[in-house]
Parts: C-alpha cells; sequence; structure tokens
DNA sequence: GATCCACAGGAATCCTCGGGGT
DNA sequence: ACCCCGAGGATTCCTGTGGATC
C-alpha cells in the first residue's frame, strides 16, 4: 500500500509545486535579484495555517540553489529558536561561524557582531513563525547585515508589525507582502493526488476519498495530508488495499488531536496545566483559574507568572480571552 | 459621582543555571 | 575548587482600566 512514506509527511516539500502559481512566482520574482548578487528586499508570506506557507517558502529557495553557485540559506523556527540568541546562532550556523560560541557563556550582542563581519555570498534566511520571536529588534539587526535577506512567515499581519517601533516598522514596511489564502477543495484535493502517486500503490484510494479527506480537513493542507498518511496506515493495518470512506472518518479525530497535541507539546508543565484547566471548563474568570491551578500543581507560580503563560497561550491561538478587567474569561479554541 | 476591587500588563529586579576562567 | 558572567525565567512593584457598590 505505502510505497514511500516520506512523501505522507506533511514537512515533505516536493519538486513541483503546482498549487500557488501565483504566489511561488511573486517570491520568487522577489528573490531573484541573487541571481545576479544582489540582495532581494526582505518579504513576509502570511495567512492561516497548513495554506503553504512553509512549503512555498523552501521550495522557492530550493529551486535558487540550483540555480545559483554561490547561495547560503538556513530556515528557522522561531517557535523552537524563540530567543534572539537561539535564533541568531541558528542564522550563525548556516554560515560556519559558531565552533568557539557557547550557550551560556557569549553574549548575544557578539553574535550580531559576528554576523556584521559576515562577508559570504547572498544569504537568504528564512524564519518561520516570526510571531513568536520574543524580541523582534533582533530583525532589525538582520535587516543590516549585509548579503543577508529575510524570508518571514506568520498566521497574522497584524502579530509581527504591532510590536514594532516606528524605526524597525518603517524599514520593513516596504518589505514584500504575500497574502496566502486557504486552499480550496479542488486544490487540496490536487494536493493529494501528487502524494498518492509519489506514495501510494495505484489505486489504493479514489478521486471521491479524497474529496472526503479535503473536506474534513477544512482547507488546511497540513491536516489533509496527516489524514491521507493515517489512513493509509489503518488500511495497512486492516490488511484492506484500498482506503474506504470508513477508514478515513475512522481517523479524523485522532489526526486532529495529533496536529494539536505537536503545538500543545511544546508548551512548559505550568502552561500545560492552565490550558488542561481552560479546555476543562468551557469559559473561566482569572481569579477562578488561579485557585484551580494553585491546588492542581504543587508548586505554583505567582500569577502575574500565570498573566504571562495565558497571553503566550492566546498568542499561539491555544486560547481566547473575552471581555475586559473584572469579566474577562478565557475559553479554549476549536 | 467617589471609592473600591479584581484584573491586565509594563518595568525593574531577583534567582538559577551552566560553562569559562583562575 | 572556586568565583564570575550572561541569559532567561520568575517575582515584585507598579499604573491603568472598568464594573460594582455605596
Amino acid at each position: 500500500m505505502i510505497t514511500n512514506a516520506r512523501v505522507l509527511q506533511s514537512e515533505f516539500v516536493p519538486n513541483d509545486v503546482k498549487h500557488r502559481p501565483a504566489e511561488v512566482s511573486h517570491l520568487s520574482d522577489t528573490l531573484r535579484p541573487v541571481t545576479n548578487g544582489n540582495r532581494p528586499e526582505p518579504s513576509f508570506l502570511y495567512g492561516p495555517s497548513g495554506a503553504g506557507k512553509t512549503c512555498i517558502a523552501r521550495h522557492t529557495v530550493e529551486q535558487l540553489r540550483e540555480n545559483v553557485v554561490d547561495l547560503n540559506t538556513q530556515y528557522v523556527n522561531c517557535w523552537e529558536e524563540h530567543t534572539a540568541f537561539q535564533t541568531l546562532y541558528r542564522v550563525l550556523d548556516a554560515v560556519g561561524n559558531t565552533h568557539d560560541i557557547h550557550r551560556r557563556s557569549t553574549p548575544t550582542d557578539e553574535l550580531v557582531q559576528r554576523l556584521r563581519e559576515y562577508d559570504g555570498p547572498q544569504y537568504i534566511v528564512i524564519l518561520d513563525e516570526v510571531d513568536q520571536l520574543e524580541d523582534k529588534e533582533i530583525l532589525y539587526d538582520f535587516y543590516r547585515i549585509r548579503n543577508l535577506s529575510m524570508i518571514l512567515i506568520a498566521n497574522r499581519e497584524e502579530d509581527v508589525f504591532s510590536d514594532f517601533d516606528g524605526r524597525l516598522n518603517s524599514r520593513l514596511q516596504t518589505c514584500i507582502r504575500i497574502r496566502f489564502n486557504q486552499y480550496s477543495l479542488d486544490q487540496l484535493v490536487t494536493i493529494l493526488e501528487d502524494r498518492v502517486q509519489w506514495g501510494l500503490e495505484q489505486g489504493a484510494i479514489e478521486t471521491q476519498g479524497l474529496e472526503r479527506i479535503a473536506d474534513h480537513a477544512a482547507g488546511d493542507a497540513r491536516i489533509a495530508i496527516g489524514l491521507l498518511r493515517n489512513a493509509a496506515r489503518q488500511a495497512v493495518q486492516q490488511q484492506t488495499e484500498q482506503i474506504t470512506d470508513d477508514v478515513i472518518d475512522a481517523v479524523v479525530s485522532e489526526t486532529k488531536s495529533e496536529i494539536r497535541q505537536k503545538t500543545t507539546d511544546k508548551l512548559t508543565p505550568h502552561q500545560q496545566v492552565l490550558y488542561d484547566l481552560i479546555t476543562e471548563t468551557d469559559r473561566i474568570g482569572a481569579g477562578n483559574l488561579y485557585s484551580a491551578y494553585c491546588e492542581t500543581v504543587e508548586d505554583p507560580k505567582t500569577r502575574r507568572t500565570m498573566r504571562n503563560h495565558l497571553s503566550k497561550l492566546q498568542q499561539y491561538n491555544l486560547i481566547t480571552a473575552s471581555g475586559n478587567t473584572r469579566n474577562r474569561t478565557y475559553s479554549a479554541c476549536g
């Protein structure tokens, strides 16, 4: 049934991207100056999750690498590397300048300094989930590095640009903004068809089955591909040679919670507890939440810290807050 | 309308961790 | 073995806000 499991991962970047032609050409036009050794303007890709931002960015950069002899590139997920130090380290790492940098004893300023001394070929850095970057000032530092250009990726425009100060804003205001909309049902089916062709035996699933998957995914390619993968696995287990509607329906809730799990895994234990408490109730105020939290955990942090955690959870789109001051309540998203 | 209360979130400060230098 | 340093998390302190109460 499964002939190539790798292409059933949503992180897999295909050589050939049939969907999103407008976005691809907009981005590659923007990056074109590197082919002449010049520095492109920074670009900013935004839109809902599973809309292909990361995939298109990586794909486009990969295409460039094949055509440009001298080009450095790096991909950084700012959720995983959310401090200025970690992000800088990654960026320096790709140009091989980190051998004597130590996590605790090298000041961040020195990393910036070292990056300023960069004198190599054009360098494209993809900063994914850039809204999760704690210290956005560092984008200003990146902007001033010779031969370094950035591709920024985030869900919402305002998450990135609202907390810039004027200086940073005026610099990055000019960046090329490319909006990604949710995939339509037909586009999702096209994406899935490719994956089926590359990764499954012929006839493993009908077009009608792909439409059913696309329907469950509601425009999110990550969910769609996850569904296809889990359905194929399930079919293998059941030793059937076709992915039926029943198989698809059976893996829907499992797949969706699997994807949600991936985000909650990145939370600290205390954030996890707060998130669980909020999901257990449909809405809860700050006072009740804090006392419930104190009962659950043996070494509770202060109220202030809880508020920091709560705003983090909001940034991650796991919870929403409604109402002001005394009447504010928190509830889980989705 | 004045006052109180519960809360949000900014800023300064404290605490802890882990590696380097001596 | 000891101290020192910087980062990042947590805490303390604070101001601002808006509904509740008298």
